[in-house]
DNA sequence: CGTATGTCAGTAGTACTGATATCG
DNA sequence: CCGATATCAGTAATACTGACATAC
């Protein structure tokens, strides 16, 4: 049985504060490690194209809700896991470059739409090709069916989480 | 066959750039929010204990090291996929509030060991049990069965990605 | 001399909190 | 008036690059 580096950093623990030892530590650091990867390649990606890693989440997000390529800031900040000072940082960033547009609701005038410039829809599927492209080198090493079950796996947990599609 | 919501997400790029949708993309998705998730109770314990989620990964690193609790700089920053830029940041801070000291290599003079001091060693222990309590009550909706698997699908593409233990 | 180790300054991106304004 | 939406200012932590000093 091969064994990699987390294994032995759970020993480690094993040894030193046995009682910390569990398969969600175990989950935990895994994912925290795989993160650290992936996350470097997004880095790696978009800063060739001139963007940062939030920009990338905010430009994916909109881009794959199809024409015309519009969401409401909250929607786009719980996606993404993030407060609506956060949400509102990125977005600036991406409307100076140009890349973002806004619009009022008619329906509430609290709601400020934003909506990917044409440029910006150009700018959203390269980054997203280049992102993808990187993620499957990446796992270019890995049989396609061990990914597909690590997959399956994560779903399960996400959903043991609450994290429930709404269909 | 409950879903998630990366579920919904690879749904929407399979009806608008089919192209992107693949196993490696699914199993990047959950982990970011998984990594997410816990990154989200790592800093919620660690900011009521007065540590930032970096110092923990150091005191932690130099917990489960034994006695003495000492590593080099360089050893912490490959095993936190960190820079020695980004690590002597860590370690200034460290210093300055006391929970960690330092001490020459007496076989090579441009090694500074990094060392628990007392007070850093009862901080680690602490922050470890807080942010390993705060994971495991994360994941205590999910069978353990289910997060053990999911742990274990992601040692085989850790290994396939080369993270391989050096025994 | 070339390589390795570590620190430091500078910079940029991340992302929070709290205050504020607006609207339903 | 309360809750939701969004922006903004201020702040703190993250983590890089490049320059540098030192030592093998």
């Amino acid at each position: 049985m091969p064994r990699d580096q987390i294994d032995e950093v759970v020993d480690e623990w094993r040894a030193q504060l046995p009682d910390v030892v569990s398969p969600s530590m175990e989950l935990g650091k895994r994912v925290h490690r795989l993160a650290g990867r992936l996350q470097e390649a997004v880095r790696n990606e978009t800063a060739a194209l001139g963007l940062t890693p939030a920009e990338f989440d905010v430009l994916s997000a909109l881009r794959r809700a199809g024409p015309p390529y519009a969401r409401k800031p909250s929607d786009l900040a719980s996606g993404l896991l993030l407060t609506s000072g956060g949400i509102s940082n990125v977005l600036r960033r991406l409307q100076q470059d140009g890349l973002i547009e806004r619009a009022a609701d008619p329906a509430d005038a609290r709601v400020a739409w934003v909506r990917l410039s044409e440029s910006g829809v150009a700018a959203a599927e390269k980054v997203v090709r280049a992102v993808t492209g990187a993620q499957a080198r990446l796992f270019a090493g890995a049989d396609p069916a061990l990914v597909a079950q690590a997959a399956d796996r994560l779903r399960d947990v996400l959903i043991a989480l609450g994290d429930i599609a709404k269909d």
